[in-house]
DNA sequence: ACTCATTGTTCAATATATAGAATAACATTC
DNA sequence: GAATGTTATTCTATATATTGAACAATGAGT
């Protein structure tokens, strides 16, 4: 018998609950922009406004939340960047890819991403190349996704251990612009899955074609899914032409990658 | 009668321990930059290794560390990025601070930082912009430095709410590559507070001038501490002439800054 | 191949973090 | 200006997270 609140069941499940909640008031003021009092705070995860509050405290010693004492408003602080910042340095995804994705982002004129895979649930931007700073297509790093949607989905769905009928239901809880038919969807998977490389023409966002490849950490030989994935987002009308191009081009930056973070 | 470890202390002040022990181990996570595994955490931090293992699931399951089966090593994961993302986009005077920065280092061909104050412990670097890329002073989004150290020690030490002679001891905790006398520093310190900049030259670092001006974020009119601070660093021989105007350039914006956060 | 020394992990007793009510400090409204 | 709805915060009993020892599981060294 589970609960439906999904916070509640980690807090339940772990044996440090309290780190649970730690995460969970992070996150939510970091969606939230604005700072929040206890209670609101308290109020919004389901949690006692007491324990709410210890948990405040712990974080603005660790210099992870800010806390300004004439309005008693709690709201992220520095700390996080300091963490973030050990992280990109260290993740040897970033520093190959960084490379590839500045080049094929000059050459076709568009933007490229970094993204690490979390299994079939989400995708994380962490890495990011911009040609054209006019047009600022595409997000930032630290974004997150669903797994399945758009080209990167593609990619993910035909190299994960499950069988695509497993999909169908995460396929229908996708939000697209024009969202393709489940069968023209499994094709497309199968071709990624023989190619290497997933397109998505204009279904994710209209009239923007996002071209995805993915990345092994522990080279391509392994049945299993793989950790990131390169991708390439422009306006659809205006790379027609060179589409085969970038598809080969992101592919074979893929394929190197792989390689590289074997070792 | 305190411990001499300062998790320990943290720990035992905290009415959630857990807390601080998962940012401690999430700190030490990013300054390795290498996977590690439970007992190695344990013993870095003095953790008992069960206790430990108990953070490094709660923390996993938050995706904020990520787990290799196979080695059975832990490292930091995407989601600190995620937090960070949050944090960047919300804070005010990255968003002001960034088009200043920008036109400065344009102007005078050198790099400059927006950096948050953390009392008179340490500053983290939140925003930076650079105007040849070849040139890769300075250093990254999210460092940390000692609060008294360089030109924006000394303006912190000019607005902070103690006396002079009580900073002493943290004065002589610093590293420089040719620290300035005690008499210099307290009568640069001065003159810090009477101009509103401060001047670093090439006490920190040999050869580099680096200038700095504090910003308030409750208006210019508190006689409180300063939460933020401009920064601009350069090369001492190439800005010889131009230091003046540098200096009043990153004066004025501290100070437009100081008042649009005022509101 | 067999120690030996590690590692990661489980388990039960106890110290303690948490929940919930009570308190105090505001605002806001009447 | 009293009253009412907030808010943040303290307090204490109890459910429970933490501990330290015991347990596997792995690998190194002889």
């Amino acid at each position: 018998m589970s609960s439906a609140d999904p916070l509640e069941d980690a807090v339940r499940a772990s044996k440090a609950p309290a780190i649970a909640r730690a995460a969970a008031v992070l996150r939510l003021l970091g969606k939230r922009g604005s700072p929040m009092g206890v209670q609101a705070i308290a109020r919004e995860l389901g949690l006692v406004p007491s324990t709410c509050l210890y948990v405040l405290r712990a974080l603005v010693a660790e210099e992870l939340v800010a806390f300004d004492p004439d309005t008693k408003r709690y709201a992220l602080d520095a700390g996080v960047l300091t963490l973030a910042r050990a992280w990109l340095k260290r993740d040897q995804f970033n520093d190959l890819a960084q490379g590839p994705l500045d080049r094929i982002a000059r050459e076709f004129g568009l933007t490229t991403l970094g993204v690490q895979i979390f299994g079939l649930d989400h995708i994380i931007v962490t890495a990011m190349s911009q040609s054209s700073q006019n047009f600022q297509l595409s997000t930032q790093i630290g974004s997150r996704f669903p797994a399945l949607v758009s080209a990167t989905g593609r990619c993910i769905a035909a190299f994960c251990d499950q069988d695509i009928a497993d999909l169908r239901p995460r396929f229908d809880s996708l939000r697209w612009d024009e969202a393709p038919s489940w069968a023209d969807w499994c094709a497309q998977v199968c071709e990624a899955r023989e190619t290497g490389v997933a397109v998505d023409a204009g279904h994710y966002i209209s009239g923007v074609t996002v071209v995805a490849a993915p990345v092994w950490k522990n080279g391509a030989d392994a049945t299993g899914a793989p950790s990131h994935a390169l991708v390439a987002i422009g306006i659809g009308a205006a790379l027609r032409g060179e589409l085969e191009g970038l598809k080969q081009a992101l592919a074979g930056a893929a394929r190197s990658l792989s390689e590289q973070l074997a070792g």
